[in-house]
RNA sequence: GGAGAGCUGGCCGAGUGGUCGAAGGCACUCCCCUGCUAAGGGAGCAUAGGACCAAAAAUUCUAUCGAGGGUUCGAAUCCCUCGCUCUCCGCCA
């Protein structure tokens, strides 16, 4: 079997001509990558396989003209005798290019993708550079509860319950809150949609393994996933973003140009595992294993996909801006990248409890990577088939949306304010009090 | 869950061991003819990987007929496992 470019989320053309520039560029985040196992692999795999195919050429040439005796009742004997001579041969070549393509795939299938130029360098969060900020957080004159609190004290928030049914990362809405919630997915939506060219999408909660794959989530982060038995038939994944399925929508499609860009939304759960995870934000609703998130994912022209990046920032932070939340864009640096991303805004919301911004959506262009896991293609100017670019971001975490929301809009007698835009989706409430 | 039938190129569809990467048709592209809106003729038209090349094209080799494995000198065709689709029955939101 050749070694498909699927196998690679890098072009594996680029690992063997342009090495040092794959070095630099992994270096900058961190990754180092074995060149000498590479490239002695690559050379065994170069002799074998033009061998192998040699033999294989031979046998088919052979058989061929057995069948050809064959019909003129001619004798085959020593016909079959030449194909055996090579038989042994050919079988050990095909067995060990199978090997070395799968050693070569089980090498470069944990790439991380190659940083853009663009991405300032870095070795952690701290050197995520700021590219602006809008709104200007509320100043309180009494003391902020946080989020738990404030929901909590409105009755309407129980971790308590949560713990009962299912166990700790996980919370229960009621009342104001949980239709707050309803309303904040629904906002999203209306906006993505009816403002920003997306197509709204109901996809499925649990995807194949081969999904995950095309994403990138699988091999190398499969703890961080919550998997589904399923007996004999491998199992199934719960998303742990609707990123998985939009994006493997076009999983091995060869898409017509003018059908670029796609833009498809939807509001899905999201679960998490959280692994590795243990003390951090232990509390509240900013890290839970089950969580809505409406995702907006684009599907584009090569060419296109850092002004679609731009643009889908910008959806992002619309939100935002209509629930006059005050929030900051920070460029990821290498270091801080995500492992498929070439370059990544997250959007920080104002978390007033915490005196800090925190991440409330992630914006991401992964250029070919995912592209190139999916087979996912367009038909180019010369009728090529050609790697499209995906990208992703959150338009916006609905959890933590509310989170920002409780703590944001809280009033000094406990009620909460409901933001403006979402009043219509309340039937014209304006404040939510204690149940 | 039970019984049966299927899965072939963008689509339809032929092909039950050999010259089949795959007839024929539709669609599409180019050319010719025709001048009246439709028809005729010709050619082309899958994907991936390798070799060659500075690169591209061309050429050439290999692989791919739901997926994986097996039998064979040779598999779309035979065998096994799995997946999916359809029909009928049962169950069900």
């Amino acid at each position: 079997m050749p070694l498909s470019g699927s196998s690679c989320m890098l072009d594996i053309q680029l690992l063997r001509t342009q090495p040092d520039l794959v070095s630099e560029r992994l270096a900058a985040r961190g990754f180092q990558w074995d060149r000498t196992e590479f490239q002695a692999l690559e050379e065994e795999r170069k002799t074998v396989q033009t061998r192998t195919q040699e033999l294989q050429a031979k046998r088919n040439a052979s058989s061929k003209a057995i069948g050809a005796a064959k019909g003129r009742g001619e004798d085959t004997t020593d016909l079959m005798a030449e194909v055996n001579q090579i038989a042994a041969e050919l079988a050990a070549g095909e067995a060990r290019v199978a090997e070395l393509q799968d050693q070569l795939e089980a090498l470069l299938l944990n790439f991380p993708n190659l940083p853009h130029a663009s991405v300032p360098a870095g070795s952690s969060d701290k050197d995520n550079v700021e590219v602006r900020r809008w709104g200007t957080p509320r100043v309180f004159d009494f003391s902020v509860k946080d989020h738990t609190e404030v929901g909590e004290a409105l009755g309407q928030l129980d971790f308590a319950a949560a713990v009962k049914i299912s166990g700790a990362r996980f919370s229960v809405l009621k009342g104001g809150l949980a239709r707050l919630h309803r309303a904040l997915g629904q906002f999203m939506l209306d906006v993505h949609t009816t403002e920003h060219g997306y197509t709204e999408a109901y996809v499925p909660y649990m995807v194949n393994a081969d999904s995950m794959r095309g994403t990138g989530q699988l091999p190398k982060f499969e703890e961080d996933l919550f998997g589904i038995p399923r007996g004999d038939q491998g199992k199934f994944y719960l998303v742990p973003t609707a990123e998985v399925p939009l994006t493997n929508l076009v999983r091995g499609e060869i898409l017509e140009a003018s059908a670029l860009p796609l833009r498809m939304t939807a509001h899905t759960p999201c679960f998490r595992s959280e692994a590795g995870s243990y003390g951090r934000d232990v509390k509240g609703m900013i890290r839970q294993h089950q969580f809505d998130k409406v995702e907006l994912v684009q599907i584009v022209h090569p060419e296109q996909s850092y002004a679609a990046l731009e643009a889908l920032t910008g959806h992002a932070e619309t939100i935002l801006q209509r629930l006059e939340l005050p929030y900051r864009v920070m460029a990821l640096c290498t270091g801080d990248l995500g492992n498929g991303a070439a370059k990544t805004y997250d959007l920080e919301v104002w978390v007033p409890a915490q005196d800090t911004y925190r991440e409330i959506s992630s914006c991401s262009n992964f250029e070919a990577y995912q592209a190139r896991r999916l087979q996912a293609r367009f038909r180019n100017d010369k009728g090529r088939p050609e790697l499209v670019h995906t990208l992703n971001g959150s338009g916006v975490a609905v959890g933590r949306a509310l989170v920002a929301i409780l703590e944001n809009y809280q009033q000094a007698d406990g009620s909460l304010m409901v933001p403006k835009v979402l009043q219509p989706y309340l039937g014209g409430l304006q404040v939510i009090t204690r149940l």
